[in-house]
DNA sequence: GCAAAAGTGTTCTCAATACACCCATGA
DNA sequence: TCATGGGTGTATTGAGAACACTTTTGC
């Protein structure tokens, strides 16, 4: 969680104004690194729990701007188009107890968070986006803050497991504008980097020549020239998306 | 809106508590009578304008579960699946003006509801129902109900007619399972009813032999005996849902 | 018998799939 | 030269679309 999110944070525990109560947004927000599909996790000060970057809703701010507005928070994008995949509204989706730990763990004392203690509807949207080090304000990511392999994560705070299960289904079956979109891979790239690419966020092998045709098949790559270096074998095209 | 709504909205605009406060959800009703795609409105005693039947949620109350009962109060089905189609959030989708002239409505004094004059967030969840013309306690639907065309909407209320097409737009891509799921045709029906329930949600033409292709290859439909009554001409087989 | 509705068959196309083969490279 | 990775061709399958033909029925 960065400082300015702590602020934030203690300003609504506070005032407990500014902020729609009882309403929060949380991003999954996916990446590609290493040949690793990963998410973005934070672990609130002190809390020993990691959970998803989430936020509060201000009063005058549309409910998917303060989804973006965490993302800009933590990684700095911007203009990155967020999706919605769900809304968790069970009323016992938060434990009391869960809730109180998160509370004590921003440095509240009990009477000041007790009239928070009310369950809370959250909105779910995700993104997948470019690998990033650094903070919004160009400081490297804090140690509260880690991108996290996505087949192996942690125990996660709340129902954010669930999160991001069903943000993954909705990854894949939007795999391809979603791919298309993030400019995820470093252009130009190979067709073999593009398709261990998508066998990551599938989690399945997919056929070499089939792939390439579908891919080629969607009209959104542009075939340039050869690849010499690296290849031990036979010189690879380069593609790049339009 | 039915006294039990009323009800719960006064206790609601009175006392302030008992629900997730700046929460709601709104329900797109679909249903087919007469060859034509209805959707349930309301009209808020005294307010002049129609508008889709929403609710709030309880605290204790799973969102889901809050639309489930709106269903129930003005349509008395149960156990019928709601889906989400969407998250109404823009800061602005509420104009103050007409938010005050839905609490006057209610036949509240200024006064009582300043406070609330806050910006709403709604869950929509739609279902494609069965044709009802009574309510949870068994009485017909009151005049401030009906079933109303959904290619000839008066003007809807805040943003409720992007609400419909929205939820719209979303049967449309689920088409086959709820229609199958709704149980919207009595049964036995002909291939030929089936085939202008989906002309008439789709809003397009079908060939009808291809379209006799697909349904049989969803696996969902049975075959029955013939028709012999109406029909001036060769009778068909009837077929009902598995 | 004829028009209209209903049932069924045929063909074409396209995408997805699976299999197979050739090419280029460097160890 | 040969194992490996990369590029491409081909056959098969199934769904969807478009067209055609036959069957049944009341008038």
């Amino acid at each position: 969680m960065t400082d300015q999110d702590q602020e934030r944070m203690r300003a609504y525990l506070r005032k407990g104004a500014g902020f729609v109560p009882q309403l929060s947004v949380d991003c999954v927000i996916f990446t590609y690194h290493e040949q690793q599909l990963k998410v973005l996790l934070v672990q609130p000060m002190g809390l020993g729990t990691w959970a998803l970057p989430g936020g509060f809703v201000a009063q005058q701010q549309d409910v998917e701007a303060a989804a973006a507005e965490t993302l800009r928070e933590r990684t700095g994008l911007r203009e990155v188009p967020l999706h919605l995949f769900g809304v968790f509204g069970k009323a016992d989706r938060q434990t009391q107890d869960a809730q109180r730990a998160f509370f004590l763990a921003q440095g509240m004392e009990a009477h000041e968070f007790e009239w928070l203690m009310k369950r809370y509807v959250s909105i779910g949207y995700y993104a997948l986006v470019q690998h990033v080090t650094e903070a919004a304000d160009g400081s490297p990511l804090a140690d509260e803050v880690m991108w996290q392999d996505v087949y192996s994560l942690p125990p996660l705070a709340f129902d954010h497991a669930d999160m991001v299960n069903q943000a993954l289904e909705t990854l894949r079956t939007h795999i391809d504008q979603q791919v298309a979109q993030s400019r995820l891979l470093p252009e130009p790239f190979t067709m073999n980097a593009l398709q261990t690419l998508y066998e990551t966020i599938l989690n399945r092998p997919l056929r070499r020549n089939n792939f390439q045709r579908r891919m080629l098949g969607l009209g959104t790559l542009e075939r340039m020239e050869k690849l010499f270096t690296g290849g031990a074998h036979k010189a690879p095209f380069l593609y790049r998306f339009l």
